[in-house]
DNA sequence: TTGAAAGCGCTAACAT
DNA sequence: ATGTTAGCGCTTTCAA
C-alpha cells in the first residue's frame, strides 16, 4: 500500500501543474515515512518525507548557499534522525569522484605487505584519508599484468588517485600513470625516470652512507652489504651511499662483500654464512632489512660469534620497537613513528594534488633517524 | 566534428524506425573510433565502435548465453584491444553490488594496525579478495561514533561485506551489523553475544593455558600475566586460559601478578619494573603482545636480570621473524604464516557468505602454534 | 539473437 | 529560494 502511494507520486511528478496535489500526496506519504525508520533511506525517500525536491535536499546537505537557513536545518535534522547518508556509488557516478585512494601492492613483492613497516605507513596514510573523508582501497596485483591493471583501475574509476609502492630504477608505471592522467604519488623515487612526478622518499643514500661511515669510524674495514634487489630504487640508492662512504676513505668496494637479493630471512642466513666461511670474513654487516637481519643473526649465532663484539650489525628498515631487547641491540633505522609520518604526509600530498590539479607536482625527501646501540662495536683486533 | 557525429547518432537513436541510418552512422563513426584509442572508453563508445547496442555488448561481456558466439568473440576482442573495463561505480549502481570488502579499524585501538600481525592478516585477506575480483577497503574510525559509521557504511553501499576487528566481550557492532543486514565476519569472538554470527578466531584460551602449563612444568610458581585490555574478548580468553592452567595445579591466581592495559611498550616496562621491585617478584612473565614484551625486556635489562635464566618470558601475538635474534629468544606464537592463513580464510568465508546468503553462518577456530626457545628457562633456585 | 528504454541514486545546469 | 530535467555508465526487463 505504501508502495502504491509512492508509485502514484512518481507518476504524477512527471507532469507539470500538479504541484498542489504533489504536496498533498507528499504530506500523506510523510505520515507513513515517519513509521519507516530502517526503510531504504535514499535521497528520494528523504525528500518526500520532507516535502521538498531532491535538488533542494541535496543542496542543503552539500552546503550550497542558495538554501534558506530554515530549510537547511530542517533537512539536516531529518537526515541525521533518519540516518541518511548518500549512496557513494551514485554520488560518485554523478560527480565523477570516488572519494577513495588506491594503494597498489605488487604480488611478487608480497613481502612489502608483510614488511612490518607497511602497517605503520598504512596507518599514517589512513589517518589523513579518514580526516579528509576518503577511503583507502588496497589491491594486490600479480606483477605480470600490472600495466593492464593500472589501465583498468583508471577506467573502473573506483579511486581518485594512487600511491605507488616500491618503484624500480626505471619504473614504467610512472610513465603509464602520467599518461593515463590518474593522479599518483610514488613512495620512493625512480632514478632513471626523467619526467616529473610526485614522490615522497627517505634519503636512503645518506642513511647508508652515514651507517657505513659510522662503522668505518669504529675501525671496520671489511663491511658487508646485504642489500635488496638492486633494480628496486631504494636498494640502488643504499648501495650508492655505501660506496660513497667507502670512497670517502679511499676504499674500493669489494664485490665479494656486496650481496643483493630478495630480502628474506634465508637470504640473510645463507649469505652471512658464506661470507663468514670465506677467507678474510667481514667484521661488520650492513643489512637492508629487518627480515634478512634475523638470518644474519642466526648465522652469527651458529658460527659461535657474538654480535657487537665479533661482528657488528646495522639493520635498516627496522625499528627500535622490534629490535631492541634486553641486550640493547643496536639499530640504524627509520623509526615506526617516522614511517607513520611518511604515510600521513604522502596521503596528504596526494590529496592536495587531487584538490589543486594546477599546482606543480610535490616532492619530499625525509632524512632517516640514526640510532646506535651496543651491538655495533669496534672492529675486533684480529682484523 | 566527431562530437557532432556522436550527438547526431544519439538524437536519432531515441526514435524507432531509423535502424538503417543508425547503422550507417555507426560505421562511419567506427572509422573515427579506431583512431581513438585513449579516448573515454565506456560501454557506449565500445558498442558504437562495434555497431552493436550497449545491451548486446554488455551481455557478451558478462557471459550471457543469448549472444551468438561470433558476436561474443568480436566484442571480447574489441574490449581487450581498446582496454575497455566497465566503470565500477556505474556497474555497482546498476547491480547493487560494489565488489569490495571493508575492514574497519577502530581509531582508539590504533595500535591494531601498527601491530605487526595486522600486515600479515591483511596480506592473506588480500590474496583471497584479488583472486575473487574483490577490492579491499580499509577505514580508520574514531570509536566514539562507530555506530553512526556502520550505519553510514551500509547506506553508502561501497562495500558488500565487512570484517570486524578486535571484538569486545559484548560487542554492540555484532547486533548492529546483524540488524543492518550487512554481511560481516568477526576476526575474533564476542563471548557475551548470544546471537549467531560468523567468526574466525584463534584459540586464545588454549594458547595461554598451554603456555602457562609449560612454565609450571619448568617449576615456575610466580607467573606474571601482562594482558591487554580485558574488555577485549581475546584478552579475556587469554586470562581464562592462564587461570585454568593455575587451577589445574591447585594454584590461586594472584591479583598482584595480573596486569591489564593497552599493550604499549611503556606499559610492559612500567608493570614489569613494579612487579620486580615488589616482595616476592615473578620468575616468569607471560606477555600478551610483542610490543609490550619489548618493555618487559627493557625492564629486565635495567634490573640486571637475564632473560631465560633469572626470569622467563613468553610472548604471544608474536613471531619468530621478529623476536628471534642471535640469542634465540623464545617464543610462544601465532606465526606469521598462520596469521596470513587466518586472513586468507576469513576473507574466503566472508565471500562465501555473500555468494550464498542462505547458508548457516560459518565459524572457525584455529589453534595457535607453540614455539619455545632458550629464553624460557627453569625457575631459578632462589624461589 | 538483438535492441529500446527504464532505472540504479545522485548532482548540476537550467528554469522559475 | 525552490523545482524540473537531463545525465553519469551500467544492467535488465520487455519487445521484436
Amino acid at each position: 500500500m505504501i508502495t502504491n502511494a509512492l508509485m502514484l507520486h512518481c507518476g504524477l511528478s512527471w507532469r507539470p501543474g500538479f504541484g498542489l496535489l504533489f504536496r498533498r500526496v507528499s504530506r500523506l506519504w510523510s505520515v507513513y515515512a515517519s513509521a519507516l525508520i530502517g526503510q531504504i533511506m535514499n535521497l528520494k525517500t528523504l525528500s518526500e518525507h520532507l516535502g521538498l525536491s531532491q535538488t533542494t535536499v541535496s543542496r542543503a546537505l552539500n552546503g550550497y548557499p542558495e538554501v534558506s537557513e530554515k530549510t537547511r536545518q530542517r533537512v539536516l535534522e531529518s537526515a541525521r534522525k533518519l540516518n541518511y547518508s548518500p549512496n557513494a556509488r551514485a554520488k560518485g557516478l554523478a560527480t565523477g569522484k570516488s572519494m577513495a585512494i588506491g594503494h597498489v601492492i605488487a604480488r611478487s613483492s608480497r613481502h612489502e605487505m608483510v614488511n612490518p613497516v607497511f602497517g605503520d605507513y598504512t596507518a599514517g596514510a589512513g589517518e589523513s584519508y579518514s580526516a579528509a573523508g576518503y577511503d583507502m582501497l588496497i589491491s594486490l596485483v600479480d606483477d605480470d599484468n600490472e600495466e593492464q591493471f593500472y589501465r583498468a583501475i583508471k577506467s573502473k574509476g573506483n579511486v581518485d588517485g594512487l600511491i605507488v609502492h616500491g618503484p624500480k630504477m626505471e619504473d614504467t608505471r610512472i610513465d603509464l600513470l602520467s599518461s593515463l592522467g590518474l593522479p599518483f604519488l610514488s613512495h620512493g623515487r625512480a632514478s632513471n625516470v626523467t619526467r616529473n612526478y610526485a614522490w615522497l622518499d627517505v634519503n636512503n643514500c645518506r642513511a647508508f652512507q652515514r651507517a657505513t661511515e659510522f662503522l668505518l669510524d669504529l675501525g671496520h674495514r671489511r663491511i658487508a652489504l646485504l642489500n635488496g634487489l638492486e633494480f628496486l630504487d631504494f636498494a640502488h640508492r643504499r648501495r650508492q651511499g655505501y660506496i660513497k662512504a667507502l670512497a670517502g676513505r679511499g676504499l674500493e668496494p669489494e664485490p665479494a662483500l656486496m650481496r643483493s637479493d630478495e630480502m628474506t630471512e634465508i637470504y640473510g642466513y645463507r649469505e652471512t654464512r658464506a661470507m663468514l666461511e670465506a677467507d678474510d670474513p667481514p667484521t661488520a654487516v650492513l643489512c637492508s632489512s629487518i627480515i634478512s637481519a634475523i638470518g644474519v643473526r642466526r648465522a652469527l649465532s651458529d658460527a659461535g660469534l657474538t654480535m657487537g663484539r665479533d661482528v657488528s650489525v646495522i639493520t635498516y628498515d627496522d625499528d627500535l620497537s622490534y629490535m631492541s631487547n634486553g641486550q640493547e641491540v643496536p639499530i640504524f633505522t627509520a623509526t615506526r613513528s617516522s614511517v607513520r609520518e611518511a604515510g600521513r604526509l604522502s596521503a596528504q600530498m596526494l590529496l592536495d594534488m587531487i584538490r589543486n590539479p594546477g599546482l606543480p607536482l610535490p616532492t619530499h625527501l625525509m632524512e632517516a633517524d640514526l640510532i646506535i646501540g651496543q651491538s655495533t662495536g669496534p672492529a675486533p683486533n684480529h682484523t
